[in-house]
DNA sequence: CGGCATCCCTGGGAGC
DNA sequence: TGCTCCCAGGGATGCC
């Protein structure tokens, strides 16, 4: 599922549920999902207070009390979501805590993990070490922070000879978007996937800018996009998915000039364009 | 360092 | 209906 804008809507459900809450029990069904899980990792939580949900990128991080950090990526196929009465567990439900006021209060919600492709991973550490945490330390700036900007485009794409795409799937040059968002932002912004990225400068720069912020605050403003696996934690699906300019759209026409839009294959993942629009 | 291919894993849909 | 094949929103890794 997720690029930022899922990841957003999880962090938006889960901060109400969480924040000042207690781990009253906690299941963890297997040892590995992409990687081995924290050794004792249902020990560990057991009893934990969190206090806040943050997100990096595609990261849900859940700061714990005693300074540490549970965090959470949900790779292409994780979905978390939150019940209020203790749901079956399916195949592909790995994790569950059950959330409540004290540690020995009832419970008030079940919040569950499901990743059918366990191409997720779950860390906890602590919040001391999240600058220098091997998985975030290389991460570019939040999109949708202060630290982004069409200067900042153009500063990281400069010497990239490789097609702005994938400059945009990049998460060390900015964090949190995936395919789906790099096509839309590239679309609204008039610029071609396949432009080489140290060509994006001045206009070009301050388009794909203002293009990345506005695709995605309008789908966090739709709770993302659902087209197989993600649904929101109460089990809304994400209505971007009807707001998706080119993404999936291979022979439809441009919705501004009817140009069928069209599909190529980029490193290995597919982009969708127009060819009249992004010349 | 940059760029590309490969790999991890399961399930859904297309095509026969 | 049932089988096979291909594809999928992620990123680490290793090779050139």
């Amino acid at each position: 599922m997720p690029e930022l804008p899922e990841v957003e809507t999880v962090r938006r459900a889960l901060a109400p549920v969480l924040e000042q809450q207690f781990i009253a029990a906690a299941f963890v069904g297997r040892d590995d999902l992409r990687w081995p899980l924290p050794e004792n990792l249902a020990a560990r939580l057991l009893g934990r207070r969190f206090t806040s949900v943050d997100r990096r990128g595609k990261y849900v991080l859940m700061h714990l009390d005693q300074q540490d950090i549970l965090l959470l990526h949900l790779g292409m196929s994780g979905s978390i979501r939150i019940y209020d009465t203790p749901p079956p567990l399916g195949k592909h439900d790995h994790i569950m805590l059950t959330i409540a006021a004290s540690p020995t209060a009832s419970a008030t919600h079940y919040v569950v993990l499901n990743d059918p492709r366990r191409f997720g991973w779950v860390d906890v550490f602590p919040a001391a070490h999240q600058d220098s945490h091997k998985l975030l330390r290389h991460m570019g700036p939040e999109p949708l922070g202060n630290g982004f900007s069409a200067a900042h485009l153009q500063m990281v794409f400069k010497g990239r000879q490789g097609p702005v795409k994938n400059a945009l799937l990049n998460q060390q040059l900015i964090a949190g978007i995936g395919n789906i968002y790099a096509s839309e932002a590239l679309f609204h912004a008039g610029i071609s996937p396949r432009r080489k990225a140290a060509t994006v400068r001045g206009q070009r720069a301050e388009r794909l800018a203002a293009a990345v912020v506005k695709t995605l605050r309008a789908a966090i403003e739709d709770g993302g996009t659902s087209l197989r696996d993600h649904v929101q934690p109460g089990g809304e699906i994400g209505y971007f998915v009807q707001r998706l300019a080119v993404y999936g759209r291979a022979g439809q026409p441009c919705q501004t000039c009817t140009t069928p839009i069209k599909m190529i294959v980029q490193s290995g993942r597919s982009s969708f364009y127009c060819p009249r629009c992004q010349g």
